[in-house]
DNA sequence: CTTGTGTGTTACCTTTTTGTTATATGTCTT
DNA sequence: AAGACATATAACAAAAAGGTAACACACAAG
């Protein structure tokens, strides 16, 4: 993902603050999005869809700890960061803010050589988490570019296989029902044999080694590390 | 989950710390285990199953990051959360403490106010992830994994014998009649003999402990903790 | 057009799981 | 204590599930 995608909502009743870090950040590369107030941010944080919220405490409305707990409630801001603004010393806030589910909180005054490493930190974080290439033992799958390695040595696989190894290894250990690969994999609509999967997976176990996939008769297969 | 079946183990040398820190988090209706180093520390989770595990970096015998290490090994304690106890400034110790498996690092000087809703936040997002695992006692079932583990071993279980388990352990104590469990294991259509459950609670018992089931004259079985 | 590759099928084979039966053991009632 | 139930157990049989090799077909590249 590209840092200039990524869209950050800056909340402060103050509009100097929102001038002066909202410069800072777009100067990085960020899109910034503003809100004066509680009421507001929530409302343009449902409709942009955010990655990172910056959150003053303190504002008129609705305060940014009541803002947060609404944002929270949202499914498909489960995955904001939500970080608080708050003055030095205010400890209460502190607490407050992760009871209503707060991520972290930058305290003011606001220094914009710190805020910004702050604010890559957590952004890394988040990337982290939804990373596009997965990183299991010594396989690395890069889904953007169709390819995998193990251990270091790359290995191209016909796009069948890549899409059950990329399935079953977007949770390792967990049991993927030959139904849902079937679902996932080949689509409904698709009806297939009846000894399709075990022979994809046979494949990918003389390519990938043996252990990594393990059988649940009955069931489905699973990847293990 | 009540707060009061919510277990913390804390882990540091000083028993200062042990004091202050157990204190706060027992009057907010926590329990409280101790240990005053690593080893004791990797002993006391094996045995007691916390929900979320402070452990400090610094310690005799055992530091806080091989702790980690250890109890990460264990597979009935994979899903406890574990954070770290660090002096302020250590940056080393979180890096190191992220890559043994840590959830998050608390900084000395401890407050006691940002502890509790640390600790608040963290157990919140462990109930949110682990809805799908039950345990009971010594037997975590693992619905995603189709495996179950008793003492920390794992057992396989074949599908049938796995949702008969599965049944049973759903409401402990709660007596499931013969018809109950043919429909909602074998499905209401498909006909089987009257000993069939008898056979599959009997390898049950084998494989789990004869005591767990219990068996209900003249209308079904339940498990039993 | 030929060749090669990806994909899926089929026909066995092996193993594991599941279910049945016959017999044993209990337990409650009268 | 005998009979009627109900469950336990072991040994066995049947069915299901998965593994594998060989092959068939489609389609793209040369």
């Amino acid at each position: 993902m590209d840092k200039t995608d990524i869209k950050i909502l800056l909340v402060d009743d103050e509009p100097d603050i929102l001038e002066i870090v909202g410069y800072n950040l777009s100067s990085e590369g960020y899109q910034i999005i503003t809100a004066e107030n509680g009421v507001e941010a929530v409302k343009r944080a449902k409709k942009e869809q955010p990655h990172l919220i910056i959150l003053d405490v303190m504002m008129p409305e609705m305060d940014g700890i009541e803002a947060c707990e609404q944002i929270r409630k949202l499914p498909n801001l489960k995955d904001t960061i939500i970080t608080f603004l708050t003055a030095r010393g205010e400890d209460y806030s502190q607490v407050a803010g992760f009871d209503a589910g707060a991520d972290d909180y930058i305290t003011k005054p606001i220094k914009p050589k710190v805020l910004i490493s702050k604010v890559k930190a957590l952004l890394r974080r988040f990337k982290e988490d939804n990373n596009e290439n997965l990183k299991i033992g010594d396989l690395v799958i890069d889904r953007e570019e169709y390819k995998i390695s193990l251990k270091g040595e790359e290995i191209i696989l016909p796009r069948k296989e890549f899409e059950l190894l990329s399935l079953l290894t977007s949770k390792p250990g967990k049991v993927f029902k030959r139904d849902e690969i079937l679902d996932k994999v080949w689509g409904n609509e698709v009806v297939v044999g009846g000894r399709t999967i075990d022979v994809h997976i046979r494949k990918l176990r003389e390519k990938i080694g043996d252990d990594s996939f393990k059988t649940v008769k009955g069931v489905g297969y699973k990847f293990v590390d």
